[in-house]
DNA sequence: GTAGGGTTAG
């Protein structure tokens, strides 16, 4: 063996001293994982291995497969696991739990379950480490109520005692889940079991609550966390600004900015990014790039979330000019476009109107080897529905299937939409059906068809649609109403129009500014001008503001109603500008 | 000696 392993060597010498080196001749090779960057090298590294004479002990295996757990490649460490099973090598509680961990990454947590018996059959007994990787398993599995239900029955049976991290890892699941309020109760329970919340568990609950647009309360429990004397990290900071954010709450964001620093906690990158994602929301373009010129002004290279955000930010306002320059810088500074960035680009080709750059843009992509999600298809099929082109946009709803791309709610939404927009409404019709037998037809598929079949003149077929709502047990909203009534005014019923108007706010849909705009260009382009104003003028009331299209409308009937001080009034302070 | 929890973009 010694003889095999030493050929070995001398034949691959050049590649292989890389993860050798002695520092005494004769003494067994140290083993380095400096030098490995990639599978590959980790591979070759694990064979070389099983080459040793003697083997290396399990000590050094399990230090290999977490390496290689940690680059991320989980199967991997589950192929290299197996095959140290295969060959009879020892594996102990360490490479198992790594092992279980993998399984449960890889959404197969009935894998993870049965190397639990693996525990026990070679002598070894789970511990608090094992089922806090079980249980970050199952949540990862979106499988929370199994984890929570784990990590009860450890308790009720004294499996072991829960630590900081066990709770830790439930709080997560927890809030992950939309449970922030349990995620809270259990909080307070891990005092009651004399377990004190570290800053992590704070951060938690916090980034919880700030995404929940609870900033208040998340403000609450930063000044609970720092009575307790736990301090704050960048997470806590950058949570709340990310919070304060949400809610526009812009002088609030720069106070926290200010004191984040004067704790001496230095913004990372994920701050940055929150800040330059904000602003792009916002439309702030000139405050995203004061912040990223902060970041390389610190020698912190953006990354691929930094350029997405700002070439998302320029996508919004259909600025592509600014968009492919960021997109070229990126590229100069070698960062590499993902699926995000060329979906920010392709969205704003496509709402530019600009469809023939969105489509080079998405084969492009393709030959850089980033594949296209169901958001990439679901943009450019929405595009090409809106603009007429129906049969490309069904050949890339067939691509997408070939690829196993699986269709969202959205991907149906726009193919309702789109056939009947250009007035497929029988295919439209068989799709409802097929989401009706699977579930998946919702009030949102309903208010489509019913608007697309209203606005391609079949409003009985539409009328027939609302009425058998409630016996689908769909509750139509304020959309469906307005929808129903655009449709009514089209087919000039406007006597119907007006009544639904009355029933839809007895229903508990209160009217919105849309619903009066259309409902007041309907009676408009019915003529009935006095009945339009009279809308209008409860319409002001509500605190709604006229549209540019209603507008203009409503001054063509200047002449005839210039008496009214009303409408003049309503002009006045409507008038656009 | 080796295994466990928290932050960014449609």
């Amino acid at each position: 063996m010694k003889h095999v392993y030493s050929s070995f060597m001398r034949k691959k010498t050049s590649h292989l001293q890389y993860f050798y080196y002695s520092s005494k001749p004769h003494s067994p090779p140290h083993i380095s994982f400096e030098n490995i960057h990639n599978l590959d090298d980790a591979f070759k590294l694990f064979d070389v291995m099983l080459l040793r004479h003697p083997v290396p002990s399990v000590y050094h295996f399990t230090r290999l497969l977490d390496y290689v757990a940690k680059m991320n490649h989980y199967d991997s460490v589950l192929v290299l696991f197996k095959k140290m099973c295969f060959l009879g090598l020892p594996v102990n509680h360490y490479t198992m739990t790594i092992a279980i961990k993998c399984y449960c990454h890889l959404n197969l947590p009935g894998f993870a379950f049965s190397l639990i018996g693996s525990f026990f059959k070679r002598g070894f007994t789970p511990g608090l480490t094992t089922f806090t990787v079980l249980i970050r398993g199952l949540a990862l599995a979106d499988r929370t109520p199994d984890a929570v239900n784990l990590f009860r029955k450890i308790i009720r049976e004294k499996v072991c005692k829960p630590d900081v991290i066990m709770f830790g890892t439930v709080i997560d699941g927890l809030c992950k889940t939309g449970h922030t309020d349990r995620a809270i109760c259990l909080f307070r329970l891990m005092e009651k079991v004399n377990c004190k919340a570290d800053a992590i568990i704070y951060d938690t609950i916090i980034d919880s609550l700030c995404k929940e647009r609870l900033v208040d309360n998340a403000l609450e429990l930063f000044s609970e966390m720092i009575g307790n004397g736990i301090v704050p990290d960048v997470f806590t900071y950058s949570s709340l600004i990310r919070g304060l954010c949400i809610l526009g709450r812009w002088v609030d964001v720069k106070k926290k900015f200010e004191e984040m620093g004067a704790s001496g906690i230095s913004p990372d990158l994920y701050t940055y990014n929150i800040l330059v994602d904000a602003y792009c929301k916002e439309g702030k373009m000139e405050d995203a790039e004061f912040m990223f010129h902060r970041i390389t002004a610190r020698g912190i290279n953006p990354n691929v979330v930094t350029y997405s955000t700002m070439i998302d930010g320029y996508c919004l306002q259909q600025k592509m000019d600014k968009a492919m320059d960021w997109f070229s810088d990126m590229n100069d500074n070698n960062v590499v476009p993902n699926n995000f960035t060329y979906n920010s680009l392709i969205n704003g080709f496509c709402k530019s109107k600009k469809v023939d750059q969105a489509l080079h843009l998405f084969r492009f992509m393709q030959s850089k080897g980033v594949k296209p999600d169901v958001v990439t298809y679901n943009t450019l099929m929405d595009s090409l529905y809106q603009t007429g082109k129906c049969t490309l946009a069904l050949e890339l709803y067939n691509e997408m299937q070939a690829k196993e791309i699986m269709p969202d709610t959205c991907t149906y939404k726009i193919l309702l939409d789109g056939l009947c927009k250009n007035h497929h409404i029988d295919e439209a019709m068989s799709l409802l059906h097929m989401l009706e037998n699977r579930g998946l037809s919702d009030i949102k598929c309903y208010t489509i068809i019913i608007d697309g079949t209203s606005k391609h003149g079949d409003f009985d077929t539409a009328q027939a649609i609302f009425d058998d709502l409630p016996s689908k047990g769909v509750k139509p909203n304020a959309h469906t109403y307005t929808v129903l009534i655009n449709g009514l005014c089209l087919n000039k019923q406007f006597k119907e129009a007006k009544e639904y108007l009355v029933k839809m706010e007895e229903d508990g849909c209160l009217p919105n500014s849309v619903t009066y705009n259309v409902i007041a260009q309907g009676f408009f382009k019915g003529n009935k001008c006095v009945e339009a104003v009279t809308i209008l003028k409860e319409m002001v009331e509500k605190g709604f503001a006229p549209d540019s299209t209603t507008f203009e409308l409503l001054l063509h009937q200047l002449p005839a109603e210039g008496q009214d001080s009303t409408l003049m009034d309503m002009i006045q302070n409507f008038a656009p500008g």
